[in-house]
RNA sequence: GCCGGUGUAGCUCAGUGGUUAGAGCACGCGGCUCAUAUCCGCGGAGUCCGGGGUUCAAGUCCCUGCACCGGCACCA
């Protein structure tokens, strides 16, 4: 039985999602559902990443404890991603106990290895921030929030030897090129790999919010060495005798945003090598989400709240455009005009338009209830198996946008079907009554096909149409292989009901 | 600075060395009336960023210039 474990970047909490954070989980979403739609046994896990000293800071200001506000900022992401419709197994969050145990299972590993050793971290350290600084970062040395000039601090702390793994990764990216996706991040990946690697600090001295580290409790876990655990301690790291991780580790592909690719495939690597645990199969690298054409950022206040966008239209327009209209592993744009235009072509032109017409047709003519027809349009059908074929092509080469793109020409083709059978004009002669049967079996047939194809970019709506068009199974239960198949079915019945989506004007 | 990417219709973008370079939107014309003023068909529209080169043949390959974007290790 296949299996297919995937997993999205946890998230930081010092703020709600903004819509590239929802653009990943939906993406990942679309992967999830698609496989289950497949017959896979699917486990999508999402979080939040807590242990960061901007989570501590943000808790301190509102004065509540760390805890208290994570518990708070959960329900909140937890929130947005339900009006996403998004569909994960299980939520991680790094100060719960299951992540403690695989982060400090992990580090004892490494550190038996001989991987971790004490040093010292120099660098700018600002106070007012209680953080390292880049040089690149400070402002005539100043740092750029405060103003001020930062210490030069020397900590002691304990490092990785990220440097052993240098020839293992790069045998890793030669053995297996599909490991990073798209092939752009694996150039740059490579081109870092070729110049060498650094050993990596791991810990921070004195600081109470994290996990402590296990060979030195007066420091904690640095938190993304501590981030990254989380995919392994969710599928019960830490026990060798939990059924959970024999089940489910190693992960089969981590989504995440091209900007921590190195931490992916570069570092993560590493620490399972270190602690001998096996390698996720594939790390896939999104683009941004720019909004009209400039990089969304917090500071400059350039950001977009992906439920403010999913209450214009409902949440599986706001998918739809971000699956379709970006290439994904590109960048892309959003814009509310942009959005508008593709919400009354895509949906209230086309697909709304030709489920309203299909149903209308067939309450009209036929009170509703279809019968078995005497022949089925064979161009349509092939149409719709050649549909399939490229949709599954698509989605199984990570390329969702052409995937959603190859579900809407089927809507293009059915709409086409209509014009040239014209069952207005069969339904004023009755010697044309079998033909008028075949013909609005076939456009029923054609519009079922099209919305299992796209449940997993708009579940909900999918859902709506299958039962608009006579499909009594609950959408879960549905299979690629055996639903995107022709049939020709005895009976139908088709329900007429309000436009799916009205058009915007 | 080094490395990489992009540049094609008014807009957003496709385009394996091989007829007359395509799609969607926008625009114009025609058709239909089942449908959410929707749908279907036809059409106008391009110095394929500039310059050189390879080739029987270049949007596509090579060199070069310009413009914009990204990556360059403790930024989830």
């Amino acid at each position: 039985m296949s299996r297919f474990y995937l997993t999205t970047a946890i998230d930081y909490v010092n703020s709600r999602p903004h819509l590239g954070t929802a653009y990943e989980k939906i993406t990942a979403d679309v992967i999830a559902r698609y496989k289950r739609l497949s017959g896979v046994t699917t486990r999508f896990l999402m979080g939040n990443d807590e242990h960061s000293q901007n989570v501590f800071r943000r808790a301190r200001e509102l004065g509540l404890e760390p805890l208290e506000y994570c518990n708070r900022m959960e329900q909140e992401f937890r929130g947005v991603w339900q009006a996403l419709g998004i569909s994960f197994d299980d939520f991680i969050r790094t100060t719960e106990p299951r992540h403690r145990v695989g982060v400090t299972w992990m580090v004892e590993r490494i550190a038996t290895a001989g991987d971790l050793y004490e040093g010292f971290y120099e660098g700018w350290y600002c106070v007012s921030c209680e953080a390292f600084k880049q040089e690149k970062d400070l402002v005539d040395g100043n740092c750029p929030i405060h103003r001020v000039r930062p210490e030069w601090i020397r900590e002691r702390n304990h490092f990785f030897r990220l440097s052993k793994y240098r020839d293992a990764l790069v045998s890793l990216f030669d053995r297996h090129p599909e490991f990073l996706l798209p092939d752009v991040r694996r150039n740059e990946i490579l081109r870092l790999l070729e110049g060498g690697l650094e050993d990596i600090s791991i810990s921070r001295a004195g600081q109470a919010w994290g996990i402590p580290l296990p060979t030195d409790p007066s420091s904690a876990v640095y938190v993304w060495f501590d981030a990254l655990i989380n995919y392994a301690s969710a599928v019960g790291l830490g026990d060798a005798h939990d059924a959970r991780f024999a089940e489910w580790w190693p992960a089969d592909l981590h989504v995440i945003g091209k900007d921590i690719t190195r931490f992916h495939t570069v570092v993560w690597p590493a620490m399972l090598m270190s602690a001998g645990l096996e390698l996720p199969r594939q790390v896939f690298g999104h683009g941004w989400v720019h909004l009209g054409g400039q990089k969304m950022s917090k500071s400059l206040g350039t950001t977009l709240d992906p439920a403010e966008v999913a209450g214009k239209f409902g949440a599986d327009p706001l998918r739809l455009y971000l699956v379709k209209e970006i290439p994904y592993g590109q960048d892309g744009d959003f814009t509310w005009e942009r959005y508008e235009e593709r919400y009354n072509v895509d949906l209230a032109n086309n697909l709304g338009n030709l489920v309203s017409r299909v149903a209308a047709m067939v309450d009209k003519y036929r009170g509703g209830r279809l019968g078995a027809p005497e022949s089925s349009p064979d161009a349509l059908a092939s149409k719709a198996s050649e549909t399939v074929q490229v949709y599954r092509r698509a989605m199984d080469g990570f390329a969702l946008h052409e995937a959603a793109a190859a579900a809407f020409r089927l809507v293009d083709a059915a709409n086409e079907f209509i014009a040239q059978t014209e069952p207005w004009a069969l339904a004023r002669d009755p010697a044309q009554a079998g033909r008028l049967d075949a013909v609005l079996s076939g456009a029923v047939e054609t519009v079922r096909i099209a919305a299992v194809l796209l449940l997993p970019v708009m579940p909900a709506a999918a859902a709506e149409i299958l039962a608009r068009m006579g499909e009594n199974r609950p959408p879960a239960s549905l299979r690629l292989d055996e639903d995107t198949t022709w049939r020709v079915e005895p009976e139908r019945v088709v329900s007429k009901a309000s436009a799916l989506w009205p058009r915007a004007e």
